[in-house]
DNA sequence: ACCTGAACACCGTTCAAGT
DNA sequence: ACCTGAACACCGTTCAAGT
């Protein structure tokens, strides 16, 4: 049985949808780099002129920033959620994942990176985070402030390996030599394990007692 | 006395120095976020035709990135070239001032977060830091990795900072509320003593042999 | 060597008009 | 409700010409 039909709109039926017009965006940005995405040229791609973009989405930056929500909606949370692994392995897991998507977008990233990130996606991944910090024995104030920290690191390593991007050229996902790829990766896992040792020690001198270590002052709450 | 005059040009005099061009770039973008400084805005506010910037930088981008260099030229280095005080309180300060100085310009630091950044203060920045690491102990491999976690904490969260800028609205240095500005810098701050412990941690493993411990295998030198 | 006016190919966005 | 053509005020950049 199939669901109820939606109710019909009436007048001429849409030519286009959202998603259409972020798959167009988003393989703009891959194939020319962040300046690739221009309103006339996503509407010349999915063939309308220009100004009936405005039909669903009221500015270009609301297309921008459905494209950066889009990517972080593909961020996979499923061994991030996993409450039988030890916190430590969810949260490296979950920052690596997040930065492969990325990186695997380098001109969306730029933008990603320049954007204000309120959308629920971006939302549901912080919630996420913090709830695992949670567990970890941070606190609430320990958790959003160890949420914050590996986000910024993350968003950070992302921004200066996706800069230098030269507008025009072809940068489709795949593009740098594999080596070099590799070698930032583990720059990357490096640093985020050092991270993570610093949380870990906070946690411990934490748990001993109630501000028995001046080191365990929780991070404010903004 | 005077230094001696620097080789009189013949034809018409310069009516500009870069100086002048990189500060009009500076203060359009302070006062109407990243995308008020056009060429054309620029020209404007230093009085010439806006074809005549090109006579002094080759591209929009070269003006973006030499704007950027500014920004960084004026962070100090004192407090990191102390070599007398302990290397945990030199990189905080320099994490720290590096991360005022570019929030005291959002609309700077938005273009700057996604630029190259390849020129010779960020460099200069970089081997400092470098330096300074080393004298932690941390090795030659480790002082990178750690210099790169370090400016990538400090980008990343410069970034989600100063994003959500709205172009054109007044954004002058100093323009969000004070209480919120304070407790954001104390996140990451904290955020900034986590990651110190980790380096600290990784250091004092490595201190007590060589290769004694796992976890004290160096990052990938790219 | 440096600056100008004019032009080119773009751009985001708006508006009136059609269905 | 959605799409179009036309227009507006911009934009980066180039070129020929002036000094």
């Amino acid at each position: 049985m199939p669901a109820p039909a939606a109710p019909r709109r009436r007048g001429p039926r849409r030519a286009l949808t959202e998603q259409a017009i972020l798959d167009a965006a988003l393989s703009l940005l891959d194939e020319g780099g962040p300046g690739a995405a221009s309103i006339r040229r996503i509407a010349a791609r999915v063939d309308v002129a220009p100004n009936a973009i405005y039909t669903y989405f009221p500015r270009k930056t609301a297309v921008l920033r459905a494209v950066a929500e889009r990517l972080l909606d593909g961020v996979d949370h499923d061994a991030l959620a996993d409450r039988g692994r030890p916190w430590r392995i969810r949260a490296g897991a979950l920052a690596l994942e997040l930065r492969t998507t990325l990186i695997a977008h380098p001109g969306a990233a730029v933008l990603l990176v320049a954007s204000p990130l309120d959308g629920p996606s971006a939302s549901t991944l912080d919630e996420r985070l913090v709830e695992l910090f949670t567990d970890a024995g941070l606190g609430r104030a320990g958790a959003a402030g160890a949420s914050y920290l590996v986000m910024d690191y993350v968003f950070g390593s992302v921004a200066r390996e996706v800069t230098g991007i030269h507008d025009g050229g072809p940068l489709s996902p795949g593009h740098e030599p594999s080596a070099a790829r590799a070698a930032s990766t583990e720059q990357f896992v490096w640093g985020l394990d050092r991270i993570l040792d610093g949380l870990s020690a906070w946690a411990g001198t934490k748990r001993e007692g109630p501000s028995a270590h001046e080191g365990a002052i929780p991070p404010p709450t903004p």
